[in-house]
DNA sequence: CTGGCTCCTTACCAATTGGTAGGTCACTAT
DNA sequence: ATAGTGACCTACCAATTGGTAAGGAGCCAG
């Protein structure tokens, strides 16, 4: 029991640093003191240790990103969104992986954890459409924006390292200090306002 | 000469495709009938040859994104965010390849493609700032804002294919129909308005 | 016709990959 | 005591990885 959570622990982290194919079960394994052996009797194949890593990330975005009691009010959105930022900056693996999953689902189509962000994206949507400021908007629209606020968040989310080795530490905190107040305009923005 | 490009072509493509890892010498060869023999005779290891594809993307970005005869209008920002949204569908390949370049960066930190990237974000940045209604914002907002919008075009562009998955490949057409629309709204709004 | 050059091949290699087979050891239920 | 079970290991394997060595086909200059 203790075991198979270590294990996905160290799985997520070099699947989320490296990649599926980046990251050998020989690795993983080693991080633990443990031979890949160990990994394929908890988990049977490489693929299905990927698949569980999924799983674990995306019921934790379930119970934790969306809060089904959220107030019914005109910044219900703009506030799930801060509060999806947060997380994202909090879970920064996780929204690694999960990026890198967008990135290869063309290939493995139809399959693992896509779906599971499924719910999460139209609880979203919803929250927007009970917005007073978007009830003349459109399915579209409504979708759209939601999309692309939440491309904002995760796409800074995955560059900061990057960001750090092209300005600076100090910049990318500068801009983390401003992203909150930034990011409420954008999610706010709109409507047919 | 001839074959070079061709290489670099079918490279990008894998490599946006399934990442560095993911794709093999073998694989590019075999797309184009030749030995993974030849494409080392060309591009001396596997790493050379990422890097070749890497600067071939950036100096197509350089080259098309950023028009530095940017008329100075209040509107520069969100013309230019409009015209590198077009572009960034066009040439998804591209994109993907370099979204996959921002993970693995923790890695290969202070490396390849980076900094080619810099010049277009402080072009960006520069054209916001003359917009009028920034002239009062910090250096960290303007850039913050720069980052939130590309954010928003990046994560669309390399969404499509899994979205698609989840829901339709309508729902998908839609986005794209109101998305340049949003996306104006995105780019115009803030400021100190 | 010869020497050198570019482009590309076959043959080979050590290392690493994911995975199988079979066994050891500790613990628990009978 | 014993049989069973879960957790883990060593030993091994075929396939694939990126890369080296050496050579051949075509071309062009002397």
């Amino acid at each position: 029991m203790e075991t198979r959570q270590r294990i996905l622990a160290a799985a997520l982290r070099l699947f989320a640093e490296r990649g599926f194919y980046g990251a050998s079960m020989d690795q993983i394994a080693r991080e633990l003191d443990l031979t890949k052996q160990a990994l394929i009797h908890h988990f049977g194949t490489k693929e299905k240790l990927y698949g569980a890593v999924l799983v674990a990330i995306s019921e934790r975005l379930m119970t934790e990103a969306i809060q089904p009691t959220e107030v019914e009010s005109a910044s219900a959105f703009a506030d799930a969104v801060s509060r999806i930022y947060l997380r994202t900056l909090q879970h920064r693996e996780d929204t690694l992986l999960l990026m890198r999953e967008l990135l290869d689902n063309r290939r493995r189509a139809a399959q693992a954890g896509t779906w599971y962000l499924k719910p999460f994206l139209d609880g979203l949507a919803d929250l927007l459409r009970r917005d007073p400021n978007w009830q003349e908007e459109d399915e579209g629209s409504i979708f759209t924006h939601v999309y692309q606020v939440l491309g904002a968040i995760n796409y800074f989310a995955v560059s900061t390292a990057t960001l750090e080795n092209m300005y600076s530490v100090e910049h990318v905190e500068a801009m983390q200090e401003c992203f909150p107040e930034r990011l409420r305009k954008l999610a706010m923005g709109g409507g047919d306002t």
